[in-house]
DNA sequence: ATTATAAATGCATATTTTTGCAGTCTAAAT
DNA sequence: ATTTAGACTGCAAAAATATGCATTTATAAT
């Protein structure tokens, strides 16, 4: 055994680059990673990561979700959020935001919560926010 | 048996309205607002909604995650009713409804489910679902 | 109306996950 | 060194969840 914290981070990044179906599954894994346990303990790494299962075309697997809290950092100079900010684009008469991925939720959700310019509406993916700016806020229709 | 979409609706809306711990719990819930099936079909009905079960403050509860991946294709429906709705509008001649935060993914997910309209497709995010028509309406290029 | 096809569900069971409990190990205090 | 407290784990059993199969129900076509 090496040790417990180890093993989380381990379990976390398992989690990243493969598709678990379930414990037994990620138990060997670990054991690849010459990481030794049981099942049971297994369970409460994954609870205390807060690891979820959930489907995903037919078939279940692990997936740490995003962690909306932790995140809403502001940026004092801007007086805007920056963190995760990659970049904006204009594509169409739509905007998009690129984040770090998993930043793109949170990001929207304080941008929606300044409720400053004329946007219709965001959406939130994993790394990217699609903006719908309103009828009549940019030039050609 | 009242109707798989509204049972799946009225799914959705308890998951974010009660802490619920286990399919069991559920099924009282539901049995309380008339729709009576038993755990098979719950068990399927969450996988279908991709409801996760994550563990939060020592227990576990079951949570309806954002969207990751935008990709949801099929449309929208007139019998959809109050589960987290707020608005609707309409902008780049895309339609934005905006509902409850939470609740956009399981109530785009149930609108997917029926195939009358010609939207193109829905994206859901946290709390706005986009529709993008179906025709090659979506601007003025 | 009848037949064919697919969706939806229940039942029973298999599979998977969680947990109580006891034993082990470590670190700190006496 | 011994004791004490708490973290960590395995084991076995309980609890919870997923699914194969048969049946019913809805849908569509002839």
């Amino acid at each position: 055994m090496k040790n417990k914290s180890k093993r989380l981070v381990t379990i976390s990044q398992l989690i990243h680059t493969h598709e678990i179906h379930n414990q037994e599954e990620l138990l060997m894994l670990l054991k690849d990673n010459d990481y030794t346990c049981t099942q049971a303990t297994l369970s409460r790494d994954l609870k205390f990561l807060k690891v979820a299962k959930i489907a995903t075309n037919g078939k279940y697997i692990y997936r740490i979700p995003v962690d909306k809290k932790n995140e809403k950092i502001k940026d004092s100079t801007s007086g805007f959020v920056s963190n995760g900010f990659i970049g904006l684009e204009f594509a169409q008469k739509l905007a998009l935001i690129k984040t770090v991925p998993g930043y793109a939720s949170s990001l929207a959700m304080v941008m929606d919560m300044s409720e400053p310019y004329e946007f219709a509406g965001t959406i939130a993916g994993d790394d990217t926010i699609l903006i719908v700016p309103r009828d009549g806020t940019t030039e050609s229709d």
